[in-house]
DNA sequence: CTCATGTTTTGAGTCATTCAAAATAAGGCT
DNA sequence: AGCCTTATTTTGAATGACTCAAAACATGAG
């Protein structure tokens, strides 16, 4: 893993152009998830908590608020599930998720078209996105 | 409010075809959904709590999930809140949501197409469903 | 190197929800 | 009509996810 040195670097560079001073908890957060795309706050503190002994969950919190606000990070909130945190946030991309474990996966918009993007009937309001999430079952959960 | 009696027997009615007992709770919990479509636990405990001292928010939870399991009820999670209880189960529609208040109306599905029901690449998910959520501004926030 | 400011730590509290055991009521049966 | 089984509600407690606030600390601009 001698290539944590460089990785870290780049990640500093991404906290650094967003506006944000770069420290460990901020580091060791993207890290963890570039490690595991879609992952959320809890996952995140007991995947870092080894190497940064002195941290908590709330400091993870406060990192990802932090991330969130400046636009490094996408939160999503599928149901059944704590939000997870995401680093694709420049397109409008949608998920899948398995109902049995609870993976999820980046969807592409459909082809073509807009999918969804104008509701039948809006009820009169100024629609500004829409969020797609598909259900299914994941490769693995088929079989099982 | 004389009519309350014979809205009480209609919902009972659509309780025992259920295949549930009906009960003064349930009665009221379908009450409180009638009145307004979208609503969450701890707002339907305030709503019927007047009429049914002995209720707690745990007993609503509970009505909600028997009722859920049923097929009676619908629930949604929408992000930002906690989990909404509607009455519209048979068929396939969507909802948008007051990113400003919160406010929840139903939209249907966008008509001629089944819009976002085949995600242009589903990583090997074998889709069960799809889940829609517009976000927006409702009419009273436009202009406030 | 220093200092102001942004971050993290620490500790506590809230909200939504779930669990389990005891008390109670519904409604089929006689 | 009344009883009894079983579903349902009550009561009390606990959990998980997240937020808030004050004090300690580190970053990086100067």
């Amino acid at each position: 893993m001698t290539t944590d040195v460089t990785d870290a670097a780049a990640l500093a560079d991404s906290i650094r152009a967003a506006g944000l001073k770069v420290t460990e908890p901020r580091v060791a957060v993207l890290a963890a998830i570039e490690r595991e795309p879609h992952i959320d706050a809890g996952r995140i503190f007991r995947s870092i908590r080894s190497s940064l002994p002195g941290t908590s969950v709330q400091a993870v919190h406060g990192v990802l608020a932090a991330f969130s606000q400046a636009g490094l990070l996408r939160r999503i909130e599928p149901a059944h599930s704590p939000a997870l945190y995401e680093r694709r946030v420049d397109d409008n991309h949608h998920h899948i998720v398995c109902s049995a474990c609870g993976a999820v996966e980046d969807v592409d918009c459909a082809v073509g078209h807009s999918p969804c993007l104008v509701p039948s009937s809006a009820s009169g309001f100024q629609v500004q996105s829409a969020e797609v999430n598909f259900w299914g079952l994941c490769p693995n959960c088929q079989t099982a």
